[in-house]
DNA sequence: ATGCACCCTGACCATTCGGTCAAGAATTTT
DNA sequence: AAAATTCTTGACCGAATGGTCAGGGTGCAT
């Protein structure tokens, strides 16, 4: 009787169709941003009609509301496995290729985080000041006692870590300004850009004998 | 008679409601993109009707295409600039301080930057496959030549831009996130990540004695 | 001060958008 | 197979949005 509030899929065809839905919602909120999106576009990247959509979801900040929650927790995952093995350096690299990795595989979600982040992140920032923060603050603690080690040179952590989200995303965010300078095809511009971003903080990261310039 | 095309400020009074229009229009657009952005938000912004919006404009995207015509002009200007002075590192980190300036003292523009490329740059390609694609491959040959000379270590001059532009831009894009991640003033957030991008790049430049690991 | 070009706006229009609903179609349960 | 439940949609609604226009106001040169 009662609608499916959101993801409250039970029977078989509830699964198939909010998935469906959210599938084609990505696609959409990723491209429009929230307000410039319509649950017409919506329904037809899902290829159902309107009223059938709103079925299944309360409105369009339903959806969109499951499509973050979703998207914090698949966005965090790389980070808080940042750590487990032994040598720092590799440590660090490894979470950047998975960065890499996660906006080569996963440019849509890339995308559905920076228009909400562009706008002022209105629906996500209590989770940017809370988990976020807290995890980040955890893992600069941690690369802190690798540079107190002398495993590492010393930088700061914080910024270190933006500086990892920037050049990772920045491939899925601004691709079409990347295909428009390089106009190389997908799998190589991936390609070239592990190398690249390996060395970088590869020759960052390593330690110097010496301190000076 | 005729209605200002578009920046057809000839008038005292022309002069000053365009620009003020312009800007309003700036703060407004950068926000929300440009779909997602109505005159009337603009109107409300820039403290007039909307029909006197609509009097010295053509419509809601002449005046979106003003704002990207300027900035892409002034986005491509500190680039044209690299290379005008010997000492290729100091030339490049003093194009990355340039860059996180224009971070800091223009959000704004960094924004709307950003929102027309996540949405897949649909009234700029043509100019990011032009102008852009040419003063970039023209300044990745000064790099490469760089290289060659062994004066800075030797990377992929293409991938060396996107780091520089990803990195320097995140703290404009990004800003809801940086401050609720580091919680930092303005300045404080600006000054620390302008010693880290200078070590950052200035580590990954400086050619080392041994090229193995 | 008067004529003229420029400037401004309330009222209005067509379209689009988020969302509803009753009634019929499909599926599952019994 | 019949009943019960779930699924689907055409038609519709009120609000918002981009844009128009006639008419009145304002500034300025002569």
């Amino acid at each position: 009787m009662a609608r499916a509030a959101s993801t409250k899929g039970n029977t078989r065809i509830q699964r198939q169709k909010t998935t469906q839905i959210l599938d084609a919602a990505l696609e959409v909120f990723s491209t429009y941003g929230f307000r410039g999106s319509t649950i017409d576009q919506i329904a037809a990247q899902a290829g159902l009609s309107k009223p059938n959509i709103l079925y299944y979801f309360d409105g369009k900040e339903a959806i969109h509301g499951v499509l973050l929650d979703r998207l914090l927790h698949t966005w965090l995952e790389p980070l808080e496995h940042l750590g487990e093995s032994e040598n720092p350096v590799d440590e660090i690299c490894a979470y950047v290729t998975r960065k890499l990795e996660m906006s080569r595989d996963y440019p849509r979600e890339s995308r559905l985080f920076a228009n909400e982040i562009l706008q002022g992140a209105p629906n996500i920032l209590a989770e940017l000041q809370g988990p976020l923060k807290s995890l980040t603050d955890e893992k600069c603690r941690l690369i802190q006692s690798w540079i107190d080690a002398g495993e590492i040179a010393p930088l700061d952590p914080h910024h270190l870590i933006f500086s990892i989200w920037s050049t990772t995303q920045h491939y899925a965010d601004f691709d079409v300004q990347v295909k428009a300078v390089l106009g190389a095809s997908t799998t190589d511009r991936f390609e070239t850009a592990q190398t690249h971003l390996d060395h970088l903080f590869r020759s960052m990261l390593t330690p110097r004998r010496t301190d000076g310039i």
